[in-house]
DNA sequence: TTCGTGATAGAG
DNA sequence: TCTATCACGAAG
């Protein structure tokens, strides 16, 4: 199991780490496909350019804490704390379900396990992240948490999605091939 | 391509 | 109070 001491390096580092890892999420497991960093100081994207709450969240807690907001008036997003050499979240926007199906079918109402976790709204809704889950420690192993991968795995690095500053950054990590990450799709 | 939907924060 | 903005997704 990942413990502590992972998320306390920084969040570019267990962006890319984290891809490949499973998370263990209630009675289901999921491969991670995708992540994003965002850093707590100098980018722009982050919420701590432009949400002091966001900045006190970062002061009050420990790395490996769960991050989750709400956007666009719909949609739950799952971020982890990274407390170390920097500072920082990393967003997580695609999973392959390993077990756990049938309850991710219920929350989705779409049967296609490609369709089930391939974007940071919808791997919300399947696994049932709400506003409770904000503040939750994601080192504990009678909690949600996480194991780390099993064997090295190819990941590809990309431009982040969906945000209107800092684009230039490869801060977007994605498991090379998989057929389960969000749209743009890269290479 | 468009539009729904709501929290947050800064301006007035 | 009012408004802009937003790490999205489904429908058309």
């Amino acid at each position: 199991m990942l413990t502590r001491e992972f998320f306390q390096t920084d969040p570019v580092t267990c962006a890319r780490k984290l891809v490949g890892a499973t998370l263990v999420w209630g009675e289901s497991r999921s491969l991670i496909a995708e992540t994003e960093a965002y850093g707590a100081i100098g980018d722009e994207a982050c919420h701590t350019w432009s949400r002091p709450s966001a900045r006190a969240f970062v002061e009050n807690h420990p790395a490996g804490t769960a991050y989750v907001y709400f956007n666009y008036g719909m949609h739950w997003m799952l971020n982890v704390l990274v407390k170390g050499r920097k500072d920082g979240f990393v967003l997580f926007r695609a999973l392959e379900p390993l077990s756990g199906l049938e309850s991710m079918h219920l929350a989705r109402g779409v049967k296609d396990p490609l369709q089930l976790c391939s974007g940071p709204g919808k791997l919300a809704r399947a696994l049932g992240v709400t506003g409770a889950d904000h503040g939750r420690d994601l080192c504990h192993p009678d909690g949600p948490h996480f194991m780390a991968a099993e064997k090295k795995v190819n990941v590809v690095s990309a431009p982040r999605v969906g945000i209107s500053r800092a684009q230039e950054l490869p801060w977007r990590f994605c498991l090379k091939g998989c057929l389960h990450v969000s749209k743009p799709r890269p290479k």
